[in-house]
DNA sequence: CATCGCGGAGAACGCCCGTTCTCCACCGTC
DNA sequence: GACGGTGGAGAACGGGCGTTCTCCGCGATG
């Protein structure tokens, strides 16, 4: 049952994470149904055979692929919340998170919101799964509102703004919409009339 | 040149109508390469040949259906806002707009975002017109705030909150995000301390 | 009435996709 | 060294796509 390094041949691990290295990095760039299994074969180096030994299905990865996005965009936005002091300041540490995210290079949005346009209407699984994601958000950005002594309904408005924000940095290919959300998130907190 | 109506054929111009309708239902339902062609030759009832006589290729129905929702949108928020009398219910009423939108059965979200999501990264055309739509719906708050003497700084917010109403609303198949986006905005367009 | 041409209906074509299968080189074992 | 089996590399397969082509019926014209 446990697996053996042997010398020429990686583990099953460490292929399955080559395979959705590549294909995390590929649907993101041009999208899910553009990226076909030959492709994602050569640029991961890994045989077909193995591939669907690995995953079963295109679904699979894809599937795969969101739920690690999924754990990385909540690792993320955790270590930006907690790097600040205040109540206040870790709601908008949000903010700055996603000003940071915009800025990079390779920034092309929100993979759970482009693969629910693209797939939503078609696959349930992905649906339930973005769903499940951005359901997660706002139920952490509920926690920081709590945590802050702000109402409930703080919490949905900022969760737009970020949404909002992703949306708009993505189509407009600018990251500006960052510190605006921010700006805006602000604005709402102080009206909102938080103690402390 | 001019088109003369026969008994049984009808206008070119009828039937692009009627293609275009098929058209924006299908890819707004199911995304555009779920639909193939076929497929909306049969909703249309239009021949092949017609189909190809009239539009070249696929690209150019969905651009044409792109520009088309783009056009009726604007059409629809202009609508709203002028049925409002202040210059506060102006900026208030595209929310209100939005709240009428979501809570219609066929809605599925931002035909423009879930279309970026789906080929921005591979459609230029596409992505372009997506953005031309965004950047044209900010520039009409933008001039909405101007009349009511807000900051141009609270033109991006108002916008950012509308854009992150249709994401959530479309992921959630909830329209609750209207109201909390319009409460969002009335908060920050109240906290603008505009004149009058 | 014979003929021409145009438009309707859908089959055909070439291509690409997801998935499976074939072939072969290479390893451990006797 | 012979051999069985496992895994690598990629071709093969069935299906669906966008696009084009073929065939047929029908109405207009002499």
């Amino acid at each position: 049952m446990s697996q053996v390094r042997t010398a020429g041949r990686p583990l099953d691990d460490e292929l399955r994470e080559r395979v959705l290295d590549a294909a995390d990095r590929l649907y993101y760039e041009r999208g899910i149904q553009a990226v076909g299994m030959d492709e994602l074969r050569t640029a991961a180096g890994v045989p077909m055979k193995r591939l669907y030994a690995l995953f079963g299905a295109k679904d699979a990865i894809v599937a795969e692929v969101l739920r690690r996005r999924s754990a990385q965009w909540e690792t993320g936005v955790r270590a930006a919340v907690d790097a600040a002091t205040s109540p206040r300041e870790r709601l908008l540490a949000v903010y700055d998170h996603l000003a940071a995210w915009f800025g990079q290079t390779d920034f092309h949005g929100c993979i759970f919101i482009n693969s629910f346009g693209e797939l939503g209407g078609c696959s349930p699984e992905v649906a339930a799964i973005v769903r499940a994601h951005k359901a997660a958000f706002q139920d952490y950005v509920a926690g920081l509102v709590a945590d802050a002594g702000g109402p409930p309904a703080l919490a949905a408005q900022l969760a737009i703004l970020a949404e909002g924000a992703q949306t708009t940095a993505a189509i407009a290919g600018t990251p500006e919409a960052a510190v605006q959300a921010r700006a805006a998130a602000a604005t709402l907190v102080d009206a909102a009339g938080l103690p402390g």
